[in-house]
DNA sequence: ATTAGCACTCGCGCGCGGAGAGTGCTAACA
DNA sequence: TGTTAGCACTCTCCGCGCGCGAGTGCTAAT
């Protein structure tokens, strides 16, 4: 199974033509372009030898070669070069950061807009979630006189409201006591500590269960945040691919895919525990319509710290040397966002001032 | 060009049958399937008046006839009877929202949600937002040291934030303080109100200038939030249907027409000071992407209070009737739950109880 | 092991022709 | 005068056959 130097240069050619063309390439064009020093026979039969291997198939007879979804795996695996970014290819990403104001849900989908422009396909990106969600503070705004707003700041400076009704007539200045009361008793607790506390007796002791019981569920809403769909963008580009060229079928299957209550399902199960970039290409997915779709994922945010996840989503063939460099550099930016955003004191990560 | 009321009663019959079948009507066809008392002749002598009149057209010779923006125009104008919903149906729709969490922006997307449901088309509504923002109250919370979140309610509920760095170490205290001294001074104030005020003398001067002009642009974002680009749903079920089908192109028009960002740009403009239900069909659309759709859009919200826009978009080949009560119905629930949520008291509209 | 040569396969684009649907016109009819 | 039967005509759609070209796989020679 150990290609030969030989087979594994025609593999990773085959690869890039087809990458760049999303044409099957025959062998005499491939011997043209490249100027091999060989001739269409050889190549031929080499092809041969790599669709045994199931590397590459046909589509029909008399076409060229196409790479399989283990083709792509083993070029992506062992034959790619990773291309890093250009300084100049960097400083277009940090400038389209800059442009932005310091918001890091705006930081978040610019994120997925960034690589989706880059590579012309969709892109992804979840809201940061804390490994583990706590209270930082809590307010109640009276809204009516039977009903208020109840506030939560994580400690990840997530904010969460939830509205709810209240039967006496409590003035803001009782429920503003409460609250102070409550920060102190609740502040830096998570859902689950929270959900083990008793109201306090007293006259209000109902509404201050209602509230205990409403933001203990507010943080365990925050833990969960994976649950929330991730962002999309891109679509159109992706749509655009000459894969879904004249085939409504195909493109709407596609639209199935990027639909984004199925991304949420989609995503979370890769192996994203790892520092590095994944690639999940065609069949590695479970799910059925990215059977023909692959994901360039990486997690985003401090090891141990809140993160999401960020990356791309196109066909099969995709430029997977500039797809990983893009969603890895695009990933260190937002890592570094996140990390000034929340305040731990990180370093060395790439140029971000103002 | 009043219409003689045989000639009025073919074109009806045309929009229907072209509605419900997405094909050309033949004179034939059309007289056998309603056993009209008519000759196919005569109709076809009735079709070609119609088509001097610009109501129908011909997509070719020897096709039937296909309703013309002006034809469907006179059709909702004058010809259509509204039919009102079922009971049932009704239910089915309030049904959907006792299902849902009582939070006001869960309630926008779910009423595009049904909407797009109820019509196998695409839905849009966008956030409530009042006629004139007023801060509610405002609160800090801080992050690390030096960096704080502002957290604004305004007289709507809406809740907004904002990150923001500072240069000295300001105590948590500090910061509920100065949170406490803004609130009185800054109540119930508009962004115009807030811009005017200077901050106080005093030792923090620079960080309350600072959080005045943020909680200002907050305010001012909340009254500019439709500027929000509104929810859609159901751009699945929108591009199913056969105008689209085998056709990428025009498939991938209607993707760009159902952008968010693209829509907001289309929505606003449309008569909505009206009570009623506003049809836009085709070519009164002034956006290039819309020209072949047509939307059916309303009000939602208390009369003069916090409101937005709920609605349908599809092709012009749309179930009028149908879709105009949807519409009307759904903005009616809509209507009571924000009535509800900002706890005016408002009486008889549709039942919801819980 | 490599290569030239060659027969063979298969998809694609194109033109053709017939079927079918529907029109517009005309002449007859109530 | 409005309605209707009859008919020629038009146009689209669909299936068919055909030739072209790209590319393969095999074989025999180097």
């Amino acid at each position: 199974m150990a290609l030969s130097e030989r087979r594994a240069r025609i593999l990773a050619l085959i690869v890039e033509d087809y990458v760049d063309s999303a044409q099957p390439i025959g062998s005499a064009t491939l011997v043209a372009r490249h100027d091999l020093d060989l001739s269409s026979a050889t190549v031929r039969s080499e092809m041969a030898a790599l669709e045994d291997d199931g590397l590459i198939t046909h589509p029909h007879t008399s076409a060229g070669r196409v790479p399989s979804d283990r083709g792509y795996r083993t070029y992506v695996g062992s034959l790619m070069h990773e291309r890093p970014l250009t300084s100049e290819e960097e400083l277009t990403i940090l400038h389209q950061f800059h442009q932005s104001v310091a918001d890091l849900e705006r930081w978040v989908a610019l994120s997925a807009s960034v690589l989706a422009n880059a590579m012309r396909n969709a892109a992804i990106a979840t809201l940061p979630h804390p490994a583990q969600a706590r209270l930082r503070q809590l307010q109640l705004v009276e809204l009516t006189g039977e009903r208020a707003l109840l506030i939560a700041v994580m400690n990840d400076a997530g904010v969460r409201q939830q509205a709810f009704e209240y039967d006496a007539g409590v003035t803001q200045e009782r429920l503003t006591r409460l609250a102070g009361r409550l920060n102190e008793r609740l502040a830096g607790r998570t859902a689950d500590e929270i959900a083990t506390l008793a109201p306090a007796e007293g006259p209000h002791a109902a509404l201050e269960a209602l509230v205990l019981r409403l933001v203990g569920a507010l943080v365990r809403d925050e833990e969960d945040a994976a649950a929330e769909p991730p962002v999309i963008e891109g679509v159109r580009e992706l749509l655009r691919q000459p894969e879904y060229e004249g085939d409504s079928d195909r493109l709407l299957d596609a639209l199935e895919a990027v639909e984004r209550s199925r991304l949420r399902r989609a995503i979370p199960d890769r192996p994203l525990g790892a520092e590095d970039v994944a690639v999940v290409i065609g069949d590695e997915n479970a799910d059925g319509p990215y059977r023909d779709m692959s994901f360039v994922l990486a997690r985003y945010g401090p090891p141990g710290g809140a993160g999401g996840v960020v990356g791309l989503l196109g066909p099969t063939r995709l430029h997977y040397p500039e797809a990983v460099a893009h969603v890895r550099y695009v990933r260190d930016v937002l890592t570094e966002l996140t990390r000034r955003f929340y305040g731990e004191t990180g370093a060395d990560t790439p140029g971000e001032d103002r």
